[in-house]
DNA sequence: GCGATTTGGTTGAACGTTCAACCACCCGAC
DNA sequence: GTCGGGTGGTTGAACGTTCAACCAAATCGC
């Protein structure tokens, strides 16, 4: 006889699986309302920034791009549509590829994110590194690498 | 001369960081996108679902069950009104306080959790604890508490 | 008691995300 | 060549969340 078995969650993995969302969800929460506050743009929109400000001449091809963010194309068309109304973005033709478009931060955009960046990684500072000892962030780091090779690979 | 210095992160918290973005963005959209699929609800439906199973008689004042779910009343009340309109849920006048309202799991809503939570249990054990070694479980659980009690405190 | 404040909950609009459909272009097979 | 499938990106509708405004009932101060 065939059994399909659904090992349920052992007790401590209950635990742990409830804190886990318990504290990932309020950690964003915060720095997502933080952010809507002192920034007006929402942390999806902020890491968009980050990645293009990161780029050489601060260019990165929309599917780059979204790879970079961990978005879906349709999540970044839009919000790259938002972005260009605030002026903090513009969408360029590619050169190589007539298909393809090419996300450029705005000076507009640059000083956005130089004003908000400070209060964010104080915010995550104060929300995150100051609750965990240094052995932790290390765990952290670790078991977060894992987990997104595990998911990803 | 006062200065307010920002404490930027430094190397090995960055690292941390991303990481812990990446995989815990990663984690939720996969297990959402499960739930989704194959029991028609996001996440967030489901965890009022379970509360609610959990709780005696299946009942629970709308408040509690905002602060048992991490959400915002408002949330609650819209979640609710399409669990209602799904049939997993009804609202009851509360007895003790004429503005309150009580939430109580229908059948069918127990009939839908009972459907779903095998294989979502099954999502989160794949997706994450068979990524982890034991130490890492209770590693993460110490640091997702320690996370909580931080954020809520 | 009675007015002022707080609490429990809902509502509608604005916003961001998802999903499926779609178009335009690239590339490989033949 | 051109035909077929894959890729890059956008669009609109449906959905879930947030925010501010709001109502009703409870509670507190006096």
């Amino acid at each position: 006889m065939l059994v399909v078995m659904t090992s349920w969650l052992d007790p401590d993995e209950q635990r742990t699986w409830r804190a886990y969302l318990t504290a990932s969800r309020a950690l964003m929460e915060m720095l997502d309302r933080e952010l809507q506050r002192d920034a007006g743009m929402p942390h999806a929109y902020y890491e968009i920034l980050v990645r293009l400000s990161e780029a050489p001449d601060r260019r990165l091809r929309m599917s780059d791009l979204a790879d970079a963010t961990g978005s879906s194309r349709s999540r970044l068309s839009h919000a790259a549509a938002r972005l260009e109304a605030s002026g903090w973005l513009r969408r360029e033709e590619c050169p190589t590829d007539r298909r393809g478009q090419v996300a450029a931060l705005t000076d507009a955009g640059f000083a956005a994110l130089a004003a908000a960046a400070p209060g964010h990684v104080e915010g995550v500072r104060r929300h995150l590194f100051d609750a965990l000892s240094p052995a932790q962030v290390d765990q952290l780091r670790r078991i977060s690498e894992t987990l997104a090779d595990h998911l990803t690979g």
